[in-house]
DNA sequence: GTCTATATAAGGATAGAC
DNA sequence: GTCTATCCTTATATAGAC
């Protein structure tokens, strides 16, 4: 007996979105261009084509919706970021050329989630259920202890390794959450290809002027 | 004929202030931590100690008062950093050092400050009436400027000013408007003493790797 | 699954007493 | 200058028809 939805139906990227999944995409846009408080049902269900009571028929609440948008975005971060980190065929430097490629291509692509991840962030209470710095947290040791083996090794110069990965992803997270006032405050577009090539190149001599041997 | 209330009654850090003023810093702490919509005129007013209807006696609207708010703290910031960038006395990386500071210091004692601009950089719809790059970018211009002299003088290695700018920047907002994250994320406070000389260190030998010649 | 209608609460702002 | 009482709007969420 067919099942016309699949099991994977909803997945991001689909090309024939279930309702709930046309939820989940307008509700990301809209919780980072306003924010949560700033988001109203009717706001993502215009976004959908759809009224308002219909949305709480495929979610209980506006929370959850929020939590949904934010877990998925999250997890995917997080997988592609592992996925790069662990094919630890490389040599040092490689590897770290790798995840910020990785890493810079997700931002660019996933404006969004970057926003939303900001302002949460930023955010005293958070609306999730559970702490972003803590969920992170084993990733970034991880990340760690593997610079602090290459600088063993002798591969890469002996260097505060946690402020400059804190200083890294601060630089173009801020980057992309900031890209509306980037606009305003530099004579080009901060997100045509040139400026963000740009981007790239200077984050990459900046780690490889701090790590170098 | 005495006026009690004296001409300055109300500036920041008054130590006999006005309830306007006292609504201003109150304002301030709500705004960010919650939002220019997570932020009801019940919580303002509640941290002076008065009445919702009371708040509009002193201002005509919610908006008057995040206006006043954020038009404070901009003045001041951009004091301090063009007062600490205009005494040109000083040989090239001095200059650099003393700007850095300045602006390090002023970020960590008007934290809240630094998590409103954030909201505002990462919100489409600005709740101001003026766009934030567009008032800062005559300031960056002119920092920009200087930069090309000092390279063009020998005195910097010539680097891509505009970038380096913007990533320094970046890092040093990221880390105090996301303060609360950075507390999950690390196996320390990011907001001790030596948490905090460890950021400031680290950003001026970034700035000293890149810019000596 | 989507709709209209509605319950209920909260927010911004105003009127007017004190 | 601060208060209570009130108006008006918007918001989340539910009930029930189709």
């Amino acid at each position: 007996m067919p099942n016309t939805d699949g099991a994977e139906a909803g997945a991001l990227g689909d090309d024939n979105p279930s309702t709930r999944e046309l939820i989940i995409r307008a509700a990301r846009g809209c919780f980072a261009d306003s924010g949560f408080e700033g988001t109203s049902l009717n706001d993502i269900a215009a976004g959908v084509g759809i009224r308002r009571p219909s949305l709480l028929h495929h979610f209980p609440s506006k929370d959850a919706i929020y939590g949904e948008v934010f877990e998925v975005a999250l997890s995917d971060w997080i997988a592609q970021v592992e996925r790069a980190a662990s094919g630890e065929i490389m040599n040092g430097w490689e590897q770290v050329e790798l995840v910020l490629d990785v890493s810079f291509q997700f931002f660019r692509h996933n404006s969004d989630f970057v926003r939303i991840m900001r302002r949460e962030a930023i955010d005293t209470n958070s609306h999730l259920g559970f702490d972003l710095g803590a969920t992170i947290r084993p990733h970034f040791e991880r990340a760690l202890d593997w610079f602090e083996r290459e600088m063993t090794a002798g591969r890469f110069r002996r260097q505060d390794a946690e402020q400059l990965m804190l200083t890294g992803y601060g630089a173009l997270l801020s980057y992309f959450s900031d890209a509306a006032f980037l606009d305003g405050l530099l004579d080009r577009d901060p997100l045509s290809d040139d400026s963000l090539h740009r981007l790239l190149e200077h984050t990459r001599s900046l780690f490889a002027a701090t790590l170098e041997p």
